[in-house]
DNA sequence: TTGACAAACTTAACACCGTTAACTAACATG
DNA sequence: CATGTTAGTTAACGGTGTTAAGTTTGTCAA
């Protein structure tokens, strides 16, 4: 008796689909243009049925932008071939801030919009954590590990938690100024590219080491 | 005939008025426990007469905020004094990192936030651009400028923008990861004293040369 | 003193919003 | 075939920012 299996399959495909035109309102126009009767409309339901695939608003977009930044935890996945553990992490940061500007409303509900639905993680989400292939977190945490096991970080850098938070919080601050005040004309921006790269520099020469080996490289 | 004087006084009253009652909303709890008609409410006034003085909700949060930190800016002189440019410069990052975590709801909405109300700048604020006393990050900009002088930055680092930019961007970061994820258990944070000042010593060693005449001062 | 005008403010309403309750149609299963 | 479940609906509640129209109040010139 197949009808079980095929109706959890139009479960699953309504939702998806419910999904994407949130995505599509979400990406383009912000939160705020996202309401459950535009979705509605979008996907040609009453806005009361999106209430039997998703809790409610927040907890469809918090599953939208999960969804979506396991696609950048998984692409992290390109940086795992680089040898050196601090072109490994610089090259992450990287991706991330390209990640985070290409996705700005993705990212400003994920990194910089606190959520209650958030802090209390559900069971799935929990699996996740810790795991590489899924929690970039993790993934540029085992690298900082690996660079401190290999002395490429200055003395007083030794708390890998404190490394791991101090590079990511220097990433994040690059996108989220840019997102924030990248239109603001009370700013003579430098251009973005140099401001990611700049950062990067600053950061890296800052915490590691110089690599006598590589010093006459650049 | 000092009628009209009453008047002016007494339209500023009120202005400061729905302001105060709008801050204590906003600081307490967040951008959208703040109504035009809570606000009403808390001054015992209908909310449509807010409207003969602010222009819309977006302009009187604007205007809060821009207020609020004008006291930022104005705070920044007590670290004018330092001599050392560099340690100016550290210590202005430490006052804005305390001031955006102390004021999470002003800091989300002014650098957090895209504003189009932003994008055109009034005339009054215009004013104040560029005048230290007025413009935490021209105060910035004039100590990188003072420490790029003395050749306090290494060779790479000469672009008096980029540098100012960069480290904004890093003590932002902190605030804005705070701010956003701080309360995520995804995340086994370190405290967020260290946080801070190791992203100050990182950001800080990445970019200045190291000064030898106080190399053994830590 | 009175009449006219302007400013300050209010009430009523519009068009939205997220969400809940109650109802209905379709359908798999005993 | 009856029954209960499931997916969907409509109607409604209480909230939002904001506008239009009407009302009160105060000022000032004739």
């Amino acid at each position: 008796m197949g009808s079980q299996e095929r109706r959890v399959r139009e479960r699953e495909e309504i939702r998806t689909k419910i999904m994407d035109a949130a995505r599509e309102l979400f990406a383009s126009q912000g939160v705020e243009a996202v309401s459950m009767r535009k979705i509605a409309d979008a996907i040609e339901y009453s806005p009361t049925a999106i209430y039997l695939h998703f809790a409610d608003k927040d907890a469809l977009l918090q599953e939208l932008c999960a969804h979506d930044f396991g696609a950048l935890a998984r692409s992290f996945a390109d940086e795992a071939r680089i040898k050196d553990p601090v072109e490994r992490i610089r090259a992450l940061g990287r991706r991330f801030m390209r990640f985070g500007l290409k996705h700005p409303n993705h990212f400003r509900f994920m990194f910089l919009t606190p959520s209650k639905a958030r802090e209390k993680i559900p069971q799935k989400q929990l699996e996740k954590r810790g795991d590489p292939e899924q929690d970039g977190y993790a993934r540029l945490l085992l690298s900082v590990r690996e660079a401190l096991a290999a002395g490429r970080f200055r003395p007083e850098f030794k708390d890998e938690k404190l490394v791991t938070q101090t590079f990511a919080a220097a990433v994040n601050g690059v996108v989220a100024l840019q997102i924030g005040m990248g239109n603001d004309p009370w700013i003579d921006w430098a251009p973005l590219e140099k401001r990611m790269e700049t950062m990067l520099d600053a950061i890296c020469r800052g915490m590691t080491v110089r690599d006598s080996a590589k010093a006459g490289r650049r």
